[in-house]
DNA sequence: GACACCCCGGTAAGCGCTTACCGCTTTCCG
DNA sequence: CGGAAAGCGGTAAGCGCTTACCGGGGTGTC
């Protein structure tokens, strides 16, 4: 439509009117400008202009008080005498006045509000892609921030979500705009590389999700390395499986390198095989576990016994990519996950994974961002969480969920 | 340590940190009320206090402009001579400076932020619950949501999503607080009733999803009618069912009711037989769906030939209840839903349905939204989207998803 | 009864930014 | 070369709210 792409190009028509204000008592809000034969005709044109809301003066005025008496009813300050204060709150109630969050903003140096950078997942999507719909389904940042939502709700704070595209030219600066928007950021893995978190650190309290800390942010985070020490424990001592390979997320990803780590010292500990790992280099992505199965099967590779992959994501992808080819899993071949998104268990061949406490990842990354906007200074900068092993069918185990 | 509590107490320790810059415009930022900083120091236990964001002022000064200058030159405006806006330039860059949103948003009045109301899904859940997952995948709010972000992204806006608890004293209230941070509402189904619509259409522009537009509102949704009667047709003349039962959502859901008089008419026509309505009452739930079934089962009651449910989710549940009293889906009953939320196609028995454009219900929603913020009279208050009818296995066709 | 306090309302000073308006330079013509 | 018209930078007035500070009246106390 408008294709005029000048963001502020236009000069706003904003016909100023505030002078409408009228009488004191004016609460009727005489409706719209419309005539009496105007009627409420569905059809009517400029009939949806709304008009201003209410501010703290039409409050004043109306209750006879000043506004700094208005304000301190509302804000329980030096508790207002009865009279006053019941004038002040008829008038709040008559007239439905809520402060405006920018000025109260501005004044008291808070928004209330809590940014969230999240790495793309919805936009710009390739239609041909083989698991489109692995973006329909919620996945491991949708349900943190569903935790982070809820503990920032109980503090009146809210959430102004920002999902930022990874090659994109500027990440900083666009993270920046909503660090200005918001108290202070919540940042979700691989979206801002350290430098620019140590940067962003210094203008606004930060918190990092499953990534590491920094000297001026606070990283949350699950136990990796606990999760995939029982993993790997029960594939190689209850399963007595020998040869495993792990199929890693993007290459510099902390979790990834800590799980992959953990299952390496368990297997040697075991005397155990774990296969070369160049080769088996996902992407947090059920394409990218597809294309590693894919690949080395067309090139006639032998397979471990055991697949442990970075994540559930990349689970599905082999999953499937294993089915295709005919490999039965669990009987050829057993496959692993890690976060126990929710469709682990929906799968045909349900996944055994290790459970992360999602939600509370970010509720608890929440906690700790609040605390630092109030210039508490957290305990520690690392904080992590524990993880269950969660066993299904794929690793082997029988049945599903007991659930 | 530094244990104050006290917001602002503090003089702000504010490193004059930008002397890194070096010489040129050496100006270096004296900011503002000095201040014996506790340097960057990593280690130190307080450090994670962090400095005050520059303001326009620090712009200002270090580049020896005044702070119109600065604004002119970031917003585009009246062109500034090249010096002054290299100047400034500079200057920004050197100190990170983006201009805080309260203060823009106090300042023009538009705070480029989009409230979006929904229903809560995610708290207070009843651990319970049979269906406990279903709020784990992404349902029909969540999608549009996403579609909403989309577009919002594209007009440099951002959306604040508030999920309220139905049973909540006061909705309205809450609503408000939001509507106050935000520049509009997008509210979803049945969070709010028309009063409250009507009466916060009257402060800030709203959009109504799937609900019925008010004279202040404007609403968007997906032609249900449509989409109803290409199903209806389908189950009636290509599967040739001849009884027919419908489980509706919420009683007064308007999207539920438009789609129950659509399949009434089209049965009406074809001389089939539409069961009686009154038990057959879901509420837009697994739970609610899988509940019919199994109290009409429990009476004994015989089944029609085919069940049409309000919407997906009402589908699984009463998939889900067929199968555990032994009913073949689609051989002894046909199963039909309504949205194609993903999950529909990952079901063991994939589900025929009605799709809707979800996410670009959203994005509609958002656009129209916009066009009311900029105080456009919107061409309609009823803006309607195309249906596609996606067969797969649950009523009776063969195989599942063509892709 | 006078003075010291308290209480509680009002006044006004910002919070950080945009922008109308003013006035000084430059530039352009006649 | 003078005067009008631009061009540009600075000053200041808000945007709507919170809160420090001030002052008037009511109490309490010798």
């Amino acid at each position: 439509m408008d294709a005029d792409t000048t963001v502020n190009a236009d000069s706003t028509a904003r016909p100023a009117a505030p002078t409408q204000a009228g009488p004191a008592g004016a609460v009727t809000a005489a409706p719209r400008p419309a005539g009496p034969a105007a009627a409420i005709t569905a059809a009517a044109p400029g009939a949806l202009a709304v008009s201003q809301p209410p501010t703290i003066y039409d409050v004043a005025r109306a209750a006879g008080v000043s506004i700094a008496s208005v304000s301190r009813v509302l804000n329980g300050r030096r508790n207002p005498r009865p009279e006053t204060r019941d004038r002040v709150l008829q008038a709040v109630a008559e007239l439905g006045f809520v402060p405006d969050g920018a000025a109260r903003a501005l004044s008291v140096r808070l928004k209330e509000v809590a940014g969230v950078i999240i790495r793309l997942p919805w936009t710009s999507r390739n239609p041909e892609d083989l698991f489109a719909d692995e973006e329909d389904s919620l996945q491991f940042p949708d349900m943190i921030n569903r935790g982070v939502a809820e503990a920032a709700q109980r503090k009146g704070f809210d959430i102004l979500v920002r999902s930022v595209d990874l090659d994109e030219h500027d990440p900083g600066g666009r993270t920046l705009a909503l660090a200005r928007k918001s108290d202070g950021l919540l940042v979700h893995d691989r979206v801002l590389d350290p430098d620019q978190l140590e940067w962003l650190g210094r203008q606004v309290p930060v918190v990092t999700l499953a990534a590491v800390a920094t000297p001026l942010t606070v990283n949350v985070r699950s136990d990796n390395a606990a999760g995939m020490r029982d993993l790997a424990r029960h594939l190689l001592h209850d399963h007595g499986y020998r040869t495993i390979s792990y199929i890693g997320g993007h290459i510099d990803s902390p979790d990834s390198i800590a799980r992959f780590e953990a299952l390496a010292a368990e297997v040697a500990e075991a005397g155990a095989t774990l296969l070369d790992r160049s080769c088996w280099q996902g992407d947090y992505t059920a394409g990218g576990g597809a294309r590693v199965i894919n690949s080395l099967l067309d090139r006639g590779t032998d397979l471990p016994r055991a697949i442990v992959c970075a994540n559930d994501q990349t689970a599905i992808g082999v999953l499937y990519a294993l089915e295709r080819h005919g490999v039965r899993v669990p009987g050829d071949v057993a496959v692993t996950g890690f976060d126990d998104i929710p469709v682990a268990r929906h799968l045909q061949t349900q996944l055994t994974t290790v459970r992360q406490r999602i939600r509370e990842l970010g509720a608890t990354a929440f906690e700790v961002l609040y605390s630092m906007i109030n210039r508490e200074t957290p305990a520690t900068r690392d904080v992590v969480l524990p993880t269950t092993l969660i066993r299904r069918r794929s690793c082997g185990c029988e049945g599903g969920d007991p659930s």
